[in-house]
DNA sequence: AACCGATAGTTGCATATACAATTAAGTTGA
DNA sequence: TCAACTTAATTGTATATGCAACTATCGGTT
């Protein structure tokens, strides 16, 4: 596997490369969420924000973090904007370190007007990407899940 | 289908909503790949444009853009990124318009670096993600680039 | 009480991404 | 020929993302 010549190994990145393509549907499937909410000025990434705080209800940074597999520089910045939209609130804390969120009345009036348009783009990605790829995307996150928490 | 409770509706997006989750797969498999490339400088989405220039030799932005379904302006910047680094170079042509790219020896030569990284990345990211998953992400881009060109 | 290590978030910096508007250049039709 | 349209790419603006470094606070030890 070793000796391949150079322009073999350049066609198998190309044709392969399990990043290239997860980032490309990535890039396609997050334009049509984002096109679906466009008229609520919401995007996807923070209406999956919303979300996760309205399930938690008090929201902990690193937790947020944890479940969405994400930075929390990241999620600061994203807290940051949704709060200066009035999405979000800080809730005060014994803990002088955290600061914990919350969703404000019009970030829940917000994500509730999302959900119709939330529920077409889903109904069109689930059509388009096949219901075989859905399935495999709900497994292979909960293996990364558990196989992160070990890492 | 449309009547049911806001709270339930909720819980709904969180459980299944398929950008959560094929955002969330994407930072975790690109954060892979980046880790593995890290010591060349170079980032997996540097490395598929590299990998497409050495495909197609001369490279016009459209042409990328369709193969990687990037929008140009991204492409524009990323692109002017990678030939301040030196790695790619602007080809001459009759049209004024087109800026057609290709890799540059030091271009290619990282690419050829960065090969072996890569390769211990794919291996990590196919192994967690599972082969079924592998096979349809392969199905759902093949579908999708069929579809958009038709839409 | 003072120090030390751990924890929670923020901030500096760089890249990636897309939409809208713009610039530049080619093409076409009157 | 020149105006109108089209095409190729860039630029303005905003969000998303992550690494490194930093600040602030908490807890436990001495």
């Amino acid at each position: 596997m070793g000796a391949e010549p150079m322009q073999a190994m350049i066609d198998k990145v190309a044709s392969e490369c399990v990043a290239v393509r997860l980032r490309m549907l990535n890039r396609i499937v997050t334009n049509i969420y984002d096109d679906a909410l466009r008229s609520l000025d919401l995007k996807v990434s923070q209406m999956n924000i919303l979300v996760a705080a309205a399930k938690m209800g008090t929201a902990r940074h690193v937790e947020v973090c944890e479940h969405l597999h994400l930075d929390v520089s990241t999620l600061s910045r994203n807290v940051e904007r949704m709060k200066a939209r009035g999405w979000l609130e800080v809730v005060p804390d014994e803990d002088g370190r955290s600061q914990p969120f919350r969703l404000t009345p019009p970030g829940r009036k917000l994500l509730e007007k999302a959900i119709p348009a939330w529920s077409e783009a889903q109904q069109q990605v689930k059509k388009v990407l096949g219901e075989g790829f859905v399935v495999q995307l709900n497994q292979a996150m909960k293996r990364v899940s558990q196989g992160a928490a070990a890492s």
